[in-house]
DNA sequence: ACTTGTGTCTGTACCAACTACAGAGCGTAA
DNA sequence: TTACGCTCTGTAGTTGGTACAGACACAAGT
């Protein structure tokens, strides 16, 4: 039971393998101030609350919706305090808006690449469809 | 007509307007061997020919379809000698699976973001839908 | 000839968001 | 006690550029 209890201290290698995340990220998050510097044992090694690990999971989470650093940071009221709905809700929409013009640029690319690889057989000449498109005059 | 001739000798800026990429990005690229040391003037100015015209308008054009310096190190040449069209298209196969890979993992972003919104209605409380689920345990 | 303005040269610093490593110190089990 | 493994710190590397400072170069105007 104690081994998985959220209420013991962690030390940093156990609250990365609990998230999931690498074990120099929580350092760099407190670092630039995304996590408070956590309190420390006698001879200088980390201890992580139960309150760090909730915060450091809503942070990777975040990061892994796509937010950015600074998003984060005003999503956590780093930055103007905590944020209201309102503004949550927008930086989200703006957040998704982003997305979806990075999924269209993909797709852009994938087109493309799909027309200029069209004749390049992959026949075992140096003579290659596609590095020619690609030399190709405008 | 002089003005539009391919074959004169042009500055950094000009070659940069050309093909439309930053001016230091000429640099860069000649600093990480994707386009050779070009001519100088004998006072040190660059001075680039119409083959460094057509090498760095390929890289740019392999660079907005996404593959990687490296990559584009390979299709040149640089690393093992010119590429057979077999190794051109195994390259620009990988390249498509990450695109693709990116999209997926975007468009999964996306459906994630959506199902964290709802709820998060842009009221102008402090409560807010879209933290609480970032914070709720695992 | 001189000045002024713009272009170019070099080296280096900066961006995001980590990740990795060196060299020192600490903790614990045998 | 000694060996192993974990943690500490500071710093450098990653990708693909972009930006800037300070020193020259060049062309046009006076």
């Amino acid at each position: 039971m104690a081994i998985t209890s959220p209420r013991a201290a962690l030390k940093r290698a156990e609250l990365a393998g609990r998230l999931g995340c690498n074990l120099e990220t929580i350092r760099y998050y407190e670092r630039i101030e995304l996590l408070p510097e956590p309190a420390r044992t006698a001879s200088g090694h980390r201890l992580y609350s139960n309150e760090d690990q909730v915060r450091l999971r809503f942070i990777l989470r975040a990061r892994s919706l796509g937010f950015s650093v600074e998003d984060v940071r005003s999503l956590l009221g780093i930055n103007d305090g905590r944020p209201s709905c309102a503004e949550v809700r927008a930086l989200a929409e703006a957040h998704r808006g982003d997305i979806r013009k990075r999924i269209a640029d993909l797709k852009q690319m994938d087109r493309r690449l799909g027309e200029i690889m069209a004749g390049c057989t992959g026949a075992e000449t140096p003579d290659c469809a596609l590095t020619d498109k690609l030399f190709e005059d405008s």
